[in-house]
DNA sequence: CGGGCGCTTGATGTACGTCAAGACGTGTGG
DNA sequence: CCACACGTCTTGACGTACATCAAGCGCCCG
């Protein structure tokens, strides 16, 4: 239970900062979360909160994935971010969720109440500082999401997104997707239809294999394979270390 | 010089979390800036700092606009955010800038070194309140400039796009644009032409008024005319009282 | 083995990108 | 103050990539 190191962006701390909003090691969130957590497993599509609903719970993924979106009137589905084992998710940025949250398949999350984890003993200002590093990271992944959704081109977004996935996940190369089509047409502002046609497009061109429709490995150079790649890295300026659970 | 209120959106805080992190009124951060800041005057086009640059300063802008972008190769453009008058930026969540920061028309900015402002005198709770009103701020103009890039028409994103300039700014209905087709175009994920399309077209429907190309009035009822609009606000949740500086 | 769901593929229309030219407005110099 | 020139914005013609509508395949689970 919350018994993983954090993603740790910390090798990039605003050297101004006082140590109050200095990430450090953000085990520390673990630590005051330990005690406090509970588990919980979700079935596919199960929803976790409501977009407006208060924000009182801190969250984080053990197995599987969440996704958080919002609906228009008709329907369509816009998907914000897909949070995947070993993040947090949660400690919101208002008093009311400003998304709604579902698992995308099957998932084990841990629980813990916002009031008790910020309660007078817990709120160090270690755990602030941990928060403080979660937020960061949520605005670079908020940020790293509007940069895909410019490119202009399907593969391009695809492309873009499977180097998320790739980065936020051990394995270099291998890519285990949880979660469907659907959503990640929802990410990247697409159909399904050209998702899919967009997924047989780089596996006939050999940019990647598709053994499953939801595992995928990268092959050769398939940065260059962007036609406007940002000269900058354009997702993850530095490959997140994420440690998953189980 | 700072002496501005800042954006507040301190109506919506976390109830749960302790003083250090609840915004407050973060006019303690102008007053923490007062007798740090200088003024500096920016003709157009002119870069304030690099993508890479240390993160070093703290800026203000008092009078025209700002953006932060990114380049790809064959100098292909992407706007992440603009910043307008009475809006903070250069407070980065890294060491090292992850945008470049230009002013997009002549402006005059407020700036102070973060180090000044950071000492051990002024570093205090208030004021790092008011930077992390500051993150989440920034955190949910780039959750909903993702939003934006959602909708797959054009006519739709710039409607988003001008709802978002009319919540940011004093008057309701009358829009200043203190930025060239180009930059729009390179925010929204479309062309210029494309943009000067939309922009015709909802003139000629009477959803919008052009006087000049850079001052728009909106008409009747505009959220309407856009053809998904999500049930809850996709732009800006409460609009943003912004005190604007001279 | 059968059913259903998720994914893929096909055919067609349309909105946007691209290339190109022209209009407008703004600023500068005479 | 007017004329000119440049840059910004608009408009046009055309091609292309994606959305849409529709059908079919394949996998997983019962």
């Amino acid at each position: 239970m919350f018994s993983q190191t954090v993603p740790r962006t910390s090798d990039a701390q605003p050297a101004h900062y006082p140590e109050v909003m200095n990430g450090g090691p953000a085990s520390t969130l673990e630590h005051a979360l330990q005690s406090a957590a509970r588990p919980m497993a979700c079935s596919r599509d199960e929803a976790i909160f409501l977009e407006g609903d208060p924000c009182s719970r801190l969250f984080r993924v053990v197995e599987g994935a969440v996704r958080i979106c919002r609906f228009r009137h008709e329907g369509i589905r816009q998907i914000e971010a897909f949070y995947l084992p070993g993040d947090y998710f949660g400690f919101d940025i208002d008093t009311e969720a400003r998304f709604t949250a579902e698992v995308t398949t099957n998932t084990t999350l841990m629980v813990a109440e916002l009031a008790w984890v910020l309660t007078p003993t817990a709120r160090s200002q270690a755990v602030m500082s941990a928060i403080w590093t979660l937020a960061r990271e949520e605005l670079r992944r908020s940020q790293n999401h509007a940069l895909l959704l410019g490119y202009r081109h399907a593969q391009d977004r695809l492309l873009a997104f499977l180097e998320e996935m790739a980065a936020r996940q051990h394995c270099v190369s291998c890519i285990d997707l949880p979660m469907s089509r659907q959503d990640i047409a929802d990410y990247l502002g697409l159909t399904i239809e050209t998702v899919s046609r967009s997924f047989t497009d780089l596996t006939r061109s050999g940019v990647i294999g598709m053994p499953r429709p939801r595992t995928v490995i990268m092959k050769k150079a398939m940065r260059a394979r962007i036609s406007n790649s940002f000269d900058t890295i354009p997702v993850s300026p530095r490959p997140i270390p994420m440690t998953q659970s189980n």
